[in-house]
DNA sequence: CCGCGAATTGTTAGCGCTCACAATGACCTC
DNA sequence: GAGGTCATTGTGAGCGCTAACAATTCGCGG
């Protein structure tokens, strides 16, 4: 007969309802070998029947694992901080992690360091922080933690074991191509000075122009916001005629932002001026004209975020160096070269 | 003298070191009353000097709280989830609780049991559902689950919890506003039939138009991407001095794809024809021509379910009625109104 | 200077689980 | 049939904390 049952069952109850101890229904819950078949299935029928779920913080007790980590991250609803927290928590989930997210509105030594009590106190094993500015990253080092860190999208420099795209490969590729296509310099729109990646992006465009034997044009800057972006292009405008045919901007957004501004002045996009972004967020591909663009592999930087963290936890030498850099993807589209393919695959 | 402490410390140990019963310093750490000053200083600084931190696992069992809270949600990187995410975390977070989450890239009954699960083995408390598909709503419905569930962006019908933003008042705020702009009548690109939020915003349309005595035209329907917006696009250009000067698009991505679509065709936005989005994403201030659209409040839906959610965990009687709607706003652009501001704040 | 209530501190038992080890039984070999 | 081995199951001791209760101390009126 039913009754309500004010507590969930324990252990002790499926044990003894299953005529067996305690221990028992735990070998069978813990998989172990040595358990006989008809005994399992009484255990297992037990638990069906008392609808019994093990007790996390019992058995974290006993283990001492809580098998939590813990993500810091902010600007959340942007693409790229957005597809990473996914490919983290996806990658931790089939390692059989639990993942405890924070997301911050900003980055500062204070906000960090909250996050990182607050992760602690819910007894994350580890953290990944998710942090793109310098200055996060070096509050990060400085701040004491007891448990592993693993950053990703930061810089190197410190002693913090780091993951990311290879932002300077990536810039290679977009000015690169540009160059390919018979541009004799490029300009470029840079994220802002704080970021990590917006100064790899940079570099990279720099060091693609000097190995080319060509000037780099002035710099301009922006922050990762359309609205920069547009204010950005209205300044890129006035300098079409002389000498610019050809921008690299650091992210996709702010390239909608330029595209907008080029067009307002009376100038096409790739006839007059090519435009590369960086990012490949969805809606590139839908931009006036389609967006020729990087794209990042979010999933492969969780993957290895989170490896290493284990390793980091499980006291392994981490399976690799302590800064792993991924591959990005240069995706041609209509914004550098007028005959390439329409979203819907026909041809413009 | 300093010795390298393969184990962190514990209560016990900061007690001793203090010169009290592990009690006392529970009591320290809890903020109660009766523990005089100079003890009470004299067990923060051992455990200051101790770096001890309470270890949650052993604090969870005992008051048999782990102050953990689930979130399920898909689709992490579009806008509207990924805020809700961001919102609901914050909200958690200004409660004292911890969120773990888990993003699915299907809502499936499967993904769904899988994820609940995962979630109750880690000790969550309770449950946000972010699950704006019918199908996802009916699939949570009929799974058991030993903790309370709210749903987020669901629909009514069944007996969970709900929070949303009122989708057919955004809707009617949508379609009402082109009217009032003196057009005859409104078209409807709506999202996939299977969301709860495009059937209450197409119903919004339809009751607006119905209302004004309007009969609403042919319904046409994307899946939420700017592929699916260009392509309905194509078709409502066809449709341009037939009678269609005005269209309602039931996301901005699919506005984008839309309003590429016309420009294509040579209709131009809004002399031709006017454009309404939902959801107001950053970017959408930035399409061409900027888009009018409706703004939905995440924080607010984020704070509402978080509390909900809590009145559910304490057993306490829930606020509110069982179904919360936030009201949504209306942003109007140029894509309905050649002499709204430019994103800079000047105007054309 | 005793006694009483309030403030402060200590003691004892779990919370529900896993681990290490002990105990049981089945089966086999010589 | 004694002794040994292996597979299977049970027992006891924590894991580190909080909650309830017991004990101690302090201040102060009588």
């Amino acid at each position: 007969m039913a009754h309500t049952r004010l507590r969930p069952p324990t252990m002790a109850d499926v044990a003894r309802q299953a005529g067996v101890s305690h221990q028992t229904v735990s070998r069978v819950l813990g998989d172990h070998p040595n358990v006989r078949d008809a005994t399992r299935a009484r255990v297992l029928r037990a638990i069906e029947e008392m609808g019994y779920r093990r007790n996390f913080s019992a058995r974290a007790l006993a283990t001492r694992r809580t098998r939590t980590l813990g993500v810091v991250a902010s600007d959340t609803t942007l693409y790229g901080p957005a597809s990473t927290l996914f490919a983290l928590e996806e990658a931790a989930r089939a390692k059989g992690y639990l993942v405890s997210t924070v997301s911050l509105r900003k980055l500062t030594m204070e906000s960090l360091s909250e996050a990182l009590d607050h992760l602690s106190e819910g007894g994350v094993e580890g953290v990944v922080a998710i942090a793109p500015q310098r200055s996060a990253v070096d509050a990060l080092a400085e701040l004491r933690h007891p448990f592993p860190v693993v950053i990703v999208g930061g810089g190197p420099g410190v002693d913090i074991t780091c993951v990311g795209v290879d932002q300077h490969l990536g810039a290679r590729l977009a000015t690169g191509h540009l160059l390919a296509a018979g541009h004799r310099t490029v300009w470029h729109l840079a994220g802002p000075e704080d970021w990590q990646e917006a100064a790899d992006r940079a570099a990279g465009w720099r060091d693609t122009l000097e190995a080319a034997g060509v000037e780099p044009p002035m710099l301009l800057r922006g922050d990762w916001s359309p609205l920069s972006g547009y204010r950005a292009g209205q300044e890129l405008a006035g300098w079409v005629g002389r000498g610019l045919t050809a921008v690299f901007v650091a992210n996709d957004q702010m390239a909608l932002g330029v595209l907008r501004a080029l067009r307002e002045a009376g100038v096409r996009t790739p006839q007059d001026v090519a435009v590369v972004g960086f990012d490949d967020i969805p809606e590139a591909e839908f931009f006036a004209p389609p967006l020729t663009t990087v794209r990042q592999d979010f999933s492969a930087v969780g993957k290895r975020g989170i490896a290493l963290l284990l390793d980091l936890i499980e006291g392994r030498p981490p399976a690799t160096a302590p800064r792993v850099e991924i591959e990005p993807q240069l995706v041609v589209r209509a914004s550098t070269f007028p005959y390439a393919a329409q979203p819907d695959g026909t041809p413009l």
